[in-house]
Parts: C-alpha cells; structure tokens; sequence
RNA sequence: GUGGUCGUCGGUUUCUAUCGCUUCUAUUCUUGAGAUAGAAGAGGAAAGUCAGGGCAGCAUAGAGCACCAUACUUCCGAAAGGGAAGGACUCGUAAGGGUACAGAAAGUGCCACAGAAAAUUACCGCCUGUUCUUAGGAGCAGGUAAGGGUGAAAACGCGGGGUAAGAGCCCACGACGCGGGCUGGGAACAGUUGGCGGGGGUAAACCUUAUGGGCUGAAAGGCCAUGUACACCGGGGCGUUUGGAGAAAUCUAAAAUAAGGACUGCUCGUCCAAUCUCGGGGGGUAGGUCGUUUGAACCUGUUGGCAACAGCAGGUCUAGAUAAAUGAUGGAAGUUCCGGCUUGCCGGAAUAACAGGAUCCUGCUUACAAGACGACCAUUUGU
RNA sequence: UCCCUGGUGGUGUAAUGGCAGCACAAUACACUUUGGUUGUAUUAGUCGAGGUUCGAGCCCUUGCUAGGGAA
C-alpha cells in the first residue's frame, strides 16, 4: 500500500476525500470533535471503502461566509495546508492499521490567511495523533 | 483650463522554479478509482432569479366566468416587463435625461385636517317679497355662485352686455375637450379651418376596452445496478330503482341516478372503478450513467439599413465538476504610482475592484479597482 | 440548482393611503431605612433607494437582509 503512496509526494486525491453519504452522517452524528482556533473538527474510527489512511471533507457554511468565492478560497487554503502537513498523521494511522473519516468544519466569519490556516492544521493533526495513540494505548 | 452629459474599452499580462487539482487522448503493466507524457480548464457580470424561450414530464372533447400580465407609433427579434428609430408630455441654460404614455363624457368608490362647500353644495354675504318693530334691526318665504383668510385641489380666464341682485345667462378674444374638412407624414402625430360643448382630481382604487396566458422545473425526466412490504392509520365506497332466474338468501344483464374522484380556481358539460379510490405515514436504496454541452454559437470580412438587425463568404470547436476542479510559495520581465534629479536612470510600493460555472440560451437589473479612449454641451481666458 | 415567505423603538407585536400605537425593557423622580412591588414622566422606530399620489408603514419598481421548503 505504501508503495502506491510515497510519502514524499504531497497529494490529495479524489479517494481521500469524504464522498460518501453515510460516512458523512456517521461522522456529524456519532463522531468525536474538538474546537481549535477557526475550526471545529469531527471525526471517527472507522473502516473505508478505499485503501487510503484517511478521508478528509472540508466544509464552509453558507450562513457564515455569504459570498462563494470566498468560501472556495478558504476551501482551498485547508485543503492545500492539509496536503502538505498530513503525513506524520498518515504514517501513525499505517503503524496502528487503522482507517479515519475526518470533517473540518470553518466557523470563522473572516477571510484567513495561508499562514493562519497552516499552523491551525498543524495543530489539529497533533492532536488527532494524540487521540489515536491514546486508543491504541 | 474648469464644470458637465452620453458612450466605449479594460478586467493578474508574459516567462519560469517547487508542490498540487479536474477532464480528455496516447503509451505501459503491477489491471487500479495506478504510473508516465501531451492537450484543455470560470465571468462581464458566471450574481439577482426579474422577464421570455429551448428542453423534459404531467394534463388536454369543449364552452363560459374568474384570475394574472401588458397598454403612443413603426420596425427588429424565436419570444419578451427586450431593443432601435420616431411622436407627445416633462426635467435641465445646454449637451442630454425620464415617462405603467389606452379610457375619468360607461358606472361605483375615495378625497384626512382646514373650509360655507371636496361635487346636483347656500354657513356668512347680496337681492326681492312679507310680518313685527324700540326705526338700529329681527323673524319667515324665496332668488343668487359676483365676494369670503381655508386647502394639494374651489365649479374655465379676462372684458363687455344683462339683472332686483347675480350667473357662459348672452357676446368678443383666449385656454381646454370631442367630432368634421384640408395639407404634410408609412403611422403615432403636427399645422390649419370651421362646428359643438361645460365637465374638479384619483384607474401603481375597483373597473371598462384591446391583446396575450395550461401546470411543474434538471432534486425535470430516461436507463442500469442495489434493495424491499403495500404491512399500518384516517376519509369515502363496493349502493338504489327496473327486468330475468330462484321458495328465499343471493346471482346475473342493461339503463338511469345519489355520494366521491379526474378535467390543476369555479360552473356547465364529459369521463371513471368496485378489495376500489383519495390522503397520511412507514420500509428499502443512499451507487453509476444518459440528459450535459454544436448552439436562435463564436470570430473575421463584406453587402443592405439612420439604427436595432439581417443576408452572404471563410474560419473555429471553446469548462463540464458532482460534499463540487483553476491553488500555495518564490524569481524575472512588463505595467502603474510615489520620491530624487543628471530627463532616462536610480530607489521604494502595488500588481488589484465586483466576484466562482452546476440544464442551456436571449435580454433586463444590480455590483465594480488602477487606467485608457471617443463624441458633445456650458463657461472663462488667450489668439 | 429551483421555489416560497417575512423585515415597524433594545425585544415581542398592532395599524382602511390621512397625527405610528400597545406590552415588556431602559432612564429619571416619587413611595421605602435599602431593594423589590406600585405610581408618574421621558428616551427610542416603519430595511435602503427611486416612483405613483396633495399625502405612502400600506400601492408599484429595484436592491439589501433574515428565514423556510424541494430526492
């Protein structure tokens, strides 16, 4: 599996994201979350239909950013944050044989940065390693 | 030069480094939502969803009413609450701008406050007659719209005649409205001539006239795969009359009819079934694919037309995602601005506003940074 | 993507085209030793722009904004 997915490319692929229907529903009704900075992040341990280690939706709500452009623009600073940072996360994921279904969720109502949102994502995936080293014990 | 009016263009440009996204094509083998290479990849408004269509489904014997929309003329356009040119009115010194711009003399309603009165009106006043009288006047009956501080709006304006007092009551001139004739124009309309008339405003109040209008929108709809249950609840109903068979229960045939449903608001009218119909609710699926991008298409040239636009010739294929693709960080050039002066160099800053396709077109409306351009008007100064 | 509804003081709501009200809240005063209750007074408003009208919260156009629905 690995070979299929060298760590030293940066990708995020149409299989790592959250297309899934029902996936989506497990993981806003049963999922764990916690709250840092601009964004709230859900997620849940769970096995996927794909090989890869984790699959990543990214939402903006309508009610809070108006315009579309600017909630393309900040779907597009996470997604680029994550594609770059994701890997330690992935390979804790490959040790522990584990799958994960991951929503973030932008509760801010401002434009942000790139800089902004690269060390909030850097923050998050700390802290979801730290939660899968406390499961696996 | 200053101020202004109308309009057009413009919309992060080019090269490059690292990482990355979507679609298509080719190659490859480990046959996977793989790898490599190449090509393509958001707008003038993609927006608002305001108008009209294409397309799709449903409905459709027909008629009437209701409801909704539109409203100067001609032309353009598939059509349009669209556009062009023209007319009328209106705002502006002007260039120019705006106009739901049919009907108030078919009818109904409304017009607060103020005012005598807001549309068949008499409060004060004026005049006539009459009664009383303290001789100033008061009461009663009638005539009268010339005058009365109001109001957004006051019963055509002004002059003369007339009268008891007055009044378009009559006359001249003027304004307004409705017909007729003539001239110009394709028409709206304009000019002119003569006739008749007396009427407040309001139709983005009801309304009248003319014209038009089925409903629902890609979460429409078709196909494949997966999966299941019409189980449950509520309303209505499987009826009545007549004929035949039969002792009867009942069965059967044809016609009519009550209640219900359909014809997408109502009426007429037509049609509909008998474990049936209408509504609710539940279970299951939570995937793929077509629709989906070649079209009233775009570009260039040319012909016709005042113009909107149309014809002809040549060329082009130009996003198709689906929890939804264009990004991040650098470098160089270019462009713009600021400062300095050697006037074409140096240094610094910025590289943007509005804003992101989701079925597709035609328009309308709204938002918009730096900058560029054209036409015209007013005014000032100089020549 | 498509469709629908609303917007009135700080909050919740009324209002035939004709002076924009009511309740709660806030502020001040009175009452009370103080607070509460109660009473009196005050402040504060038609989402923006244009049009129709003598006159728009209401009618029309257009924008802004809030919310809802649709396998």
């Amino acid at each position: 599996m690995s070979t299929q997915h060298p760590i030293n490319r940066h990708t995020f692929r149409k299989a790592e994201r959250l297309c899934s229907k029902k996936l989506i529903t497990d993981v806003f009704e049963k999922g764990n979350s916690f709250y840092i900075k601009p964004f709230k992040t859900l997620w849940i341990d769970t096995p996927l239909l794909t090989s890869v280690p984790a699959q990543l939706l990214i939402t903006v709500p309508k009610r809070y950013m108006r315009d579309s452009w600017q909630r393309n623009s900040i779907k597009r600073l996470i997604r680029e944050a994550y594609r770059l940072n994701k890997d330690p996360f992935y390979s804790i994921l490959q040790q522990k044989q584990k799958q994960c279904a991951l929503a973030i969720v932008y509760t801010g109502r401002k434009i942000i940065t790139a800089a902004e949102a690269e060390s909030a994502i850097i923050l998050i995936l700390c802290r979801l390693s730290e939660e899968y080293e406390k499961i696996t014990g």
